[in-house]
DNA sequence: CGCTCGTTGGACTGTTTAGTCCATGTAGGG
DNA sequence: CCCTACATGGACTAAACAGTCCAACGAGCG
């Protein structure tokens, strides 16, 4: 009921779910039928159905959608560790909004308090989701710590719950403002939270 | 079509909002149903459609009430400038989430994502809620920098910002999590950034 | 060439939903 | 005490919706 076993049927579900993903960003879950669905994807009912058993397992394919889509933006060379590469990613994203122009926020952030409440299982999704986003952010840190580029007593797991905080909620802001500057301000004070356990110089 | 004319009418009104905003928060913005709304709050299809002239008026409806919420939560001493105040500022909210076991969310972020993109009205009734809500916190810091508590050069916007990033991004980590402490690990990050902003003492 | 299994098309159904309408109730001012 | 304007109850409608069903298609394999 869920797992194409021709490539064919993988394209066909594949279209599903980058449609329902994108109407899902544009008007949010409440404003998105699963007619929208077929018809933006130009499949019919029964190709939908034919790979998710109801509305909220398609909503969860688009969990597990947008999840590919952020870690894609993640670059190999944050888990090892690096100012540069935490800068780096931190710039990709506010370059990210300002092309879109504050509009439709963060592809897992967004889905949280859409789906979280209503469905148990897309909670623990996005729960899961969050875990394997911030995985190469907290390598790095751990990796910087063992490298003696951060003090002793940093608490790398802190940091790293603290620096997501303040993606998603410069994410937030910045939807709610319609201004991607929300998000670089979250992101200059995160960056300058964390240079605060940079290991003294000399 | 709005505004009830006595005071019966104005009960009925509150009850209305109250009975959405608690649904709301429950299950989602997309699984409340008006005849949900009108059988909880105990009154008929015609007192709904006397008070809001359609569902997105009584969602608006919701975003005042739910920011009236959280302004109740903060107490006048925020706004004079004080380390004191704003600790105990976000005290409170860890210890509101903790009573509610992470589940919830913040009454207006959680709004955000669920009407900014369908309802441009909403979105700017949800930017305006926050202007509302961090004003406080911005007068205290700048009063505290007239004070010279803070840094001749903190930037006293940014630092709100920043902070209210962090209680959003750290709302939402928990709303995913089921995990107060996310809240609580992103508002001991956003002290400390600010403390790093306080005056030297000698 | 035909068989088979995954795939596709779209009509269909029962239910839920937002929104309308009108008859009735009620409180307070003249 | 009655009149008026606001408030209330609930039946009703039309549309949208999730989900079902079956007939037809097509590609690969024997």
């Amino acid at each position: 009921m869920s797992a194409p076993r021709t490539i064919r049927g993988q394209e066909t579900r594949a279209r599903i779910t980058a449609a329902a993903s994108e109407l899902v960003r544009d008007r949010g879950v409440a404003r998105t039928s699963l007619d929208d669905v077929i018809e933006r994807a130009g499949v019919s009912k029964s190709q939908l159905y034919l790979y998710f058993a109801d509305r909220d397992a398609l909503l969860r394919g688009v969990i597990a959608y947008n999840t590919e889509l952020v870690l894609s933006a993640v670059g190999d060379d944050l888990a090892r560790g690096s100012w540069q590469a935490i800068r780096t990613w931190f710039d990709s994203m506010t370059k990210f909004q300002h092309t879109a122009g504050g509009r439709s926020g963060c592809p897992v952030g967004t889905l949280v308090a859409q789906l979280a409440e209503g469905d148990a299982a897309a909670q623990r999704a996005l729960a899961e989701s969050f875990d394997r986003w911030q995985a190469p952010l907290e390598a790095g840190l751990a990796a910087m710590k063992a490298r003696g580029k951060l003090k002793r007593h940093a608490d790398v797991a802190a940091l790293t719950t603290a620096t997501m905080a303040s993606i998603q909620g410069g994410l937030l802001l910045t939807q709610a403002r319609r201004d991607p500057s929300q998000l670089a301000i979250a992101l200059d004070a995160a960056y300058a939270h964390l240079r605060q356990s940079a290991a003294g110089r000399r």
